[in-house]
DNA sequence: AATTAATTTGACTATTTTTGTCAAAACAAA
DNA sequence: TTTGTTTTGACAAAAATAGTCAAATTAATT
């Protein structure tokens, strides 16, 4: 169960980057890139992308990764997480059907 | 499959409510709960406790569809739906542990 | 069809949340 | 102690969300 932050941080280390050359190659202030490693703060979907290019990553499962960390933070405290996730996941489908065809 | 709106839309009606006598009841402008009830807005947590005190409904029932939607919203055009919600799932649970027992 | 009532729309402002920048503090290694 | 790296926090900038209001639209009534 990696988060986003543990994913980046596990490929810089074994790559042994410092914060400032991943911060130049991607143009992101190493101060966040900082606070992403450690899951202070959420990066937007194009660092994201730039994280799976950058690390040469699976895009999908890094965005499945970002994505899921971010629901897990909206909904942890709540009662019925099984029972809201099910839901979601219908009204999810529904949405998917009816944007694709029309 | 109901939305927050498809919810607090049939309540109104079958109580025979204005757009404007519910607004007055929960101090929310009209054009707002118009625009809730077709799903055009998203209302905050404090709202949603509004609405389901004033139509007397089940909180958590409603809660949880109003979060369901949010979270339908954020990932329907994804391709993954059902592994990022598995996935948010574990860490949910994981987070609800850490936050809980410390 | 005209009038009245209800809902919806949209432009605008205000507020809140998120993002980015930077330098100093903290930590680690040499 | 010096040098290098990461983390923290204060602040500003930008973006997203929320609220207000009147006019436009739609529906119902007479």
């Amino acid at each position: 169960m990696e988060t986003f932050g543990d994913i980046i941080k596990t490929e810089r280390e074994s790559k042994s980057l410092l914060l400032r050359q991943v911060a130049s190659a991607l143009e992101i202030d190493q101060a966040i890139i900082s606070k992403f490693e450690r899951g202070e703060r959420k990066p937007t979907k194009e660092q994201v992308e730039k994280f799976a290019e950058f690390y040469d990553l699976d895009k999908n499962k890094l965005i499945t990764s970002w994505l899921s960390d971010q629901i897990a933070n909206t909904i942890y405290y709540e009662e019925n997480i099984g029972e809201v996730l099910k839901v979601a996941e219908e009204k999810a489908i529904y949405l998917k059907t009816i944007h694709d065809g029309k």
